[in-house]
DNA sequence: ATAACGCATTGCAATATTACGATTAAATAA
DNA sequence: TTATTTAATCGTAATATTGCAATGCGTTAT
């Protein structure tokens, strides 16, 4: 197979997964740390910054980008990216949310 | 190659990275999520509960267990599934510095 | 003892991910 | 126009993930 059975869970379940997914290596967090330092945009800085080749961090943005956690905007020759803050926040919330719908033990385990 | 450059990267983004991704899968957060709901532990329970084979809930499990995110204790014939605490509210508290991490623009993009 | 139960492990097929060299595309500079 | 710069895309190799049937392995029931 190799494929996820999506259609056996929530539409909730799924986008969190996708969510998650974006953020869940560590070149991509080394990514979003560096946007969020910067305070604004990044572009082929992170090539430099990270020690990974050209095609690999575009790959990486990318599927950030898909996920809809970062947009680019072309800015002459460079690309600019910079957080969605509308979905960061809402990751924000969703994960809150669920870090803390779990509460200590009751007696069990 | 196929294989993550785990070494360009510092110990804390390769471990958030894990955790992540052991919680990005809609069946581990099901799993999680079921768990937590019943505030205790939970069993084969789980392969009546999602729709998957038992064989994959037991991958998934171990998934989660090898992250360090739940821990199973044998009760007889049954295996007792719970969150670790310990590594729970880390993790809450790491994804809650890192979200924050971010505040709303402030000129860019 | 032996049958039944619950779960882990093994083995495998289908698919996805990671990384990068080579190339392309678009914008600016000469 | 022609070069240069920057970043996306293509193609590919290596590896990882997902899902399950078959099997194994303890534990309890008969």
């Amino acid at each position: 197979m190799g494929l996820t059975k999506t259609e056996i869970f929530t539409e909730e379940q799924n986008q969190l997964a996708t969510m998650l997914k974006a953020m869940a290596h560590p070149a991509r967090i080394a990514i979003l740390q560096s946007i969020i330092k910067a305070n604004s945009c990044i572009c082929g800085d992170l090539v430099d910054e990270l020690g990974l080749a050209q095609p690999t961090i575009s790959q990486h943005l990318r599927e950030l980008k898909n996920a809809g956690i970062i947009q680019g905007t072309i800015e002459g020759v460079k690309v600019c990216y910079c957080i969605e803050p509308k979905a960061w926040n809402l990751l924000a919330k969703e994960m809150n949310v669920f870090f803390n719908s779990y509460q200590d033990p009751k007696g069990c385990c």
